[in-house]
DNA sequence: CACGAGACCTGTTCGC
DNA sequence: TGCGAACAGGTCTCGT
């Protein structure tokens, strides 16, 4: 469910009641949500260990503590919530941490994940999680010469490569929809046939979605999500049938990946490559 | 290297 | 109303 906004919006939302907490026991009902260590371990790993900071990498929560670094991947159906100290563990939490903080009472950070694709790790080497990531598409990494040169090193069709957190970190199934169209690409043309124009068009549509996303709060799809609203400027995800906001032709749907893929057939067209 | 299929999971919505 | 199929914001692994 969570893209880069949604993630962000979350990061914002704890990093106030979070930054300064001691965690004083870690509940784990769901042992596979620990990626690692082993449920154990991570109860006596964590144990004591204060939060310092919270941040986001691409679409991980970085929770630094005074001697590891606790990472929490959402995936589909994660989410985190703050609770009260005498909160009971709902259906779908999977992993509960105890924190104590200077000057209020004790309260909970929850992990509810309907799916169970959600995953937590608990290390001292942050590379071991995020190591393997492309670059932050709002960092100064991230530039049209970057991507045009990226696009062409490759050989691959637009979306799923877009997708593909090692290329560039932080797009998901709504935001590479929203920025395929916002720049008239089709998500199936071929990477290598992009110009420097059409990169540059991306590179635009991609820093100008993403941004809106974190303004307006994320997007707020069946769970209620920190009042996001971005659902509400959707220009094709989810919209078939609906009229295309630039031109008014249907939208349509499609597969691309398998991944449900939405696009103004008429905004975005693709020549086959010879 | 690129890609499709299947796996991991549960819940909701849609069509009959 | 019931019931199975299709679908869902993500990522990993395997076979071709």
């Amino acid at each position: 469910m969570p893209e880069l906004p949604e993630v962000d919006t979350i990061v914002r939302t704890l990093r106030p009641d979070l930054t300064g907490a001691e965690i004083l026991a870690a509940d784990v009902r769901w042992t596979r949500t620990l990626a690692t260590p082993s449920a154990k371990k991570f109860k006596e790993q964590i144990r004591g260990q204060k939060i310092l900071h919270v941040a986001r990498r691409a679409k991980f929560i970085h929770i630094i503590l005074s001697a590891d670094s606790l990472f929490v991947h959402l995936r589909m159906s994660g989410d985190l919530f703050i609770k009260e100290g005498g909160y009971k563990p709902g259906k779908h939490d999977r992993l509960l941490l105890d924190l104590s903080a200077p000057r209020s009472e004790n309260f909970k950070l929850v992990f509810n994940d309907a799916r169970k694709f959600g995953r937590v790790w608990l290390t001292d080497d942050p590379d071991l999680v995020v190591g393997g990531l492309g670059p932050e598409p709002l960092s100064d990494e991230f530039t049209p010469q970057w991507l045009y040169e990226n696009l062409r090193a490759h050989n691959r069709r637009l979306k799923p490569l877009l997708l593909d957190q090692a290329f560039l970190a932080g797009l998901g199934n709504i935001y590479t929809d929203e920025s395929l169209h916002m720049a008239r690409l089709h998500p199936l043309t071929a990477s290598a046939s992009v110009s420097r124009a059409q990169a540059a068009r991306l590179y635009e549509a991609i820093r100008a979605v993403l941004t809106e996303g974190i303004r307006r709060n994320g997007a707020s799809i069946d769970w209620a999500y920190r009042g996001g609203e971005f659902q509400n400027y959707f220009r094709v995800y989810d919209r078939a049938g609906r009229p295309c906001p630039v031109c008014g032709t249907q939208i349509q749907r499609l597969v691309v990946g398998q991944r449900g893929t939405h696009i103004c057939p008429k905004c975005q067209t693709w020549k086959r490559q010879p």
